[in-house]
DNA sequence: GCCGTTTTCGGCCCGACTGTTTTCAGTCG
């Protein structure tokens, strides 16, 4: 397997794997394959890049990386391999590790394929492995059959053509559709989705339902007739698979209402979240699993999750929390946080519009006047009128200046048009703006530009690929303005397009905090950034964040729910989140009549 | 190989499904 100094995530997952796999052939200690295994699924869920972590000398923040793996950590990133590595994987064939990670092909599989019908080289290792299933060699081979021949065809075929996950807003809208054609079956007691779709996190691969109902057939028959189905995989008695027309999976489970509890807790995971509480349920001599609570060889059942963790001596913690990130410690103690919830959100102050000047980057779609009158249908209090500042290179200084006083007298007349046409409610428009800030950290706006906006929020848009001191003295300086207090879309990253750029959290955060500036949660479904982890560092040191929906149009207004899905999955609550706060606070706090 | 207010030694999550090797190994979530 090739090895380098500048391997991401996804290469070191897949040599971690590789080494467990291998040990797994030479019959090594379960603890020691199982510590690569660990090792490997925290690296693939970690937020960071491990060569990140690496360089500030904290491997040791991943869960399952002790000393030793930690070592040949070091090692891989110094030498660009490591030796002990080289010497495991060369004592087995190389196709057999390309392999690994096909459905239903693990470590002795693929061993004993690549074996059987001696295929070593990895180059073209897959390929082969489909010929040989083409001609029916599989099939004679001991241990397997026709059906276990048909099965890897199948599996390399899904493999070869996975595709990235699906967006939380996509997955969202195929779940709900469902939800809403099986609540029509009466049988159908209760409905809810389940894993990492249910724990909201920003990218899901299918999408998995449970249903409490006396009666499992007259569920599964209607779940089988569900008519954007393309294709029913599997139905048996309790639970059944369908491909949905979009090409994605659908998973259903069912369970008797009394025994429901027990079934959604443990298909919500996570793995992790799971391990950890049955490793303290075994302390009291209890064993969890999906069919409830086992003490001395008897199930006791439970018809809601809220008594199942209730049994468990702690308190009910919401899904979004379930990562084994100190969320049952904190349940155990009665300590956990108090959500921010979607309804307690009061405006949106980053959204663009449709008016006419030649934009340094993408205008939006709909009128100033119609993106406020969606906010006032939203309920809201406030609501930041914003565009991307002039393009630099179509427009002069002074003709920027001009520009933004042109703009601002627009705001000014719409707001005066809106108290008159909406006499009974109050909604506050605030003048503001999106600016870049350039490569050199200055913001493309002057300062006699910037004076007329209630407040700016500025964001990169260019030369992202800069090394990480540079961008994070560049995001520090762009934030330094007294205008400037909000920094849009902080990573930058583009889910299943592209990693954020490179900057010091630590650096920026502790920036913010100290000058009172908000760090963004960008609802974007594409963005949902800042990530999660990231908000529960913020969170954690004490900076102030405020969830935008970054609209182009009213109906992506919308999508605020997602970015408030983000925050709570990095364990925010109102009080940490600006946009929460009434407007009488926030004009305290955004409005400042600094000098410029 | 990791990990720890009951332990720095001695533990390490649980069950379903599948196919094939009639009693269980391998894979998965």
């Amino acid at each position: 397997m090739h090895t380098h100094k500048n391997m991401n995530n996804e290469e070191v997952v897949k040599l971690f794997r590789a080494i467990s796999g291998a040990y797994e052939i030479e019959d090594e200690s379960v603890f020691r394959i199982r510590a690569y295994e660990n090792a490997a699924d925290s690296i693939e869920h970690a937020n960071r890049e491990v060569k990140d972590l690496w360089e500030e000398g904290r491997l040791g923040d991943l869960p399952g990386v002790g000393p030793n793996i930690a070592g040949h950590i070091d090692e891989l990133f110094r030498k660009g391999k490591v030796d002990h590595f080289q010497t495991v994987l060369a004592r087995l064939p190389e196709a057999m590790f390309e392999l690994i990670g096909i459905p239903g092909i693990g470590p002795k599989t693929a061993y004993k394929l690549v074996k059987k019908l001696g295929i070593s080289k990895a180059h073209g290792a897959i390929r082969r492995i489909k010929e040989a299933a083409r001609l029916g060699r599989i099939q004679k081979i001991e241990g397997f059959g026709k059906e276990s021949e048909s099965e890897i065809l199948k599996g390399i075929e899904e493999y070869q053509r996975r595709e990235n996950r699906m967006l939380l807003p996509q997955a969202t809208q195929i779940a709900e559709e469902l939800q809403t054609y099986m609540e029509r079956e009466k049988a159908v007691e209760k409905i809810d989705t389940l894993g990492s779709l249910r724990r909201r996190t920003s990218t899901v691969g299918d999408v998995d339902v449970a249903v409490a109902t006396k009666d499992p057939s007259k569920v599964i028959s209607h779940f089988t007739r569900f008519p954007h189905a393309k294709d029913i995989l599997a139905s048996g008695e309790n639970t059944a698979r369908l491909v949905h027309r979009s090409g994605r999976q659908i998973d259903v489970k069912t369970e008797k209402p009394d025994r429901y509890g027990a079934l959604l807790q443990h298909f919500t995971g996570s793995k992790s979240h799971n391990i950890h509480l049955r490793e303290i349920a075994l302390e009291q001599n209890l064993s969890l699993s999906e069919h409830g609570i086992r003490k001395k060889g008897k199930i006791a059942a439970f018809a809601s999750e809220a008594e199942f963790y209730k049994a468990l001596g702690m308190q009910w913690i919401p899904p979004e929390l379930r990562e084994d990130q100190g969320e049952i410690e904190a349940a155990l103690e009665a300590k956990l946080p108090e959500l921010i919830k979607k309804e307690e959100i009061r405006g949106d102050l980053h959204l663009h519009t449709d008016y006419p000047w030649r934009s340094a980057h993408d205008t939006g779609a709909n009128t100033m006047r119609e993106m406020v009158e969606k906010a006032m249908e939203l309920g809201y209090e406030y609501v930041g009128i914003g565009d991307h500042n002039p393009s630099l290179t179509e427009y002069n200084r002074k003709e920027i200046i001009i520009e933004i006083k042109k703009r601002s007298e627009e705001i000014d007349k719409l707001k005066y048009s809106i108290e008159i046409t909406h006499e009974n409610r109050t909604i506050h428009i605030l003048n503001t703006l999106e600016i870049d800030i350039r490569t050199d950290g200055s913001l493309a706006i002057p300062d006699e530009g910037l004076v007329m906006l209630d407040y700016a929020v500025a964001s990169v848009h260019s030369s992202m690929r800069i090394p990480k001191a540079k961008m994070t003295e560049r995001i520090l300086k762009g934030l330094s303005h007294p205008k400037v207090k909000i920094l849009g879309h902080p990573t930058g990253r583009l889910l299943n397009q592209r990693e954020g750029y490179e900057a010091d959290w630590d650096k920026i955060f502790s920036f913010a905090k100290e000058n009172g500036k908000f760090i963004e949660i960008n609802a974007w479904p594409t963005r949902l950034d800042l990530p999660d982890t990231l908000v529960r560092q913020a969170i954690r040191m004490g900076v102030q964040l405020v969830i935008d929906t970054d609209a182009h149009a009213i109906e992506h207004m919308d999508l605020m729910r997602y970015g408030v899905d983000v925050a709570r999955r990095g364990w925010a609550e109102a009080r940490h989140i600006l946009n929460t706060r009434p407007y009488s606070e926030l004009e305290k706090i955004l409005l400042t009549k600094t000098q410029v």
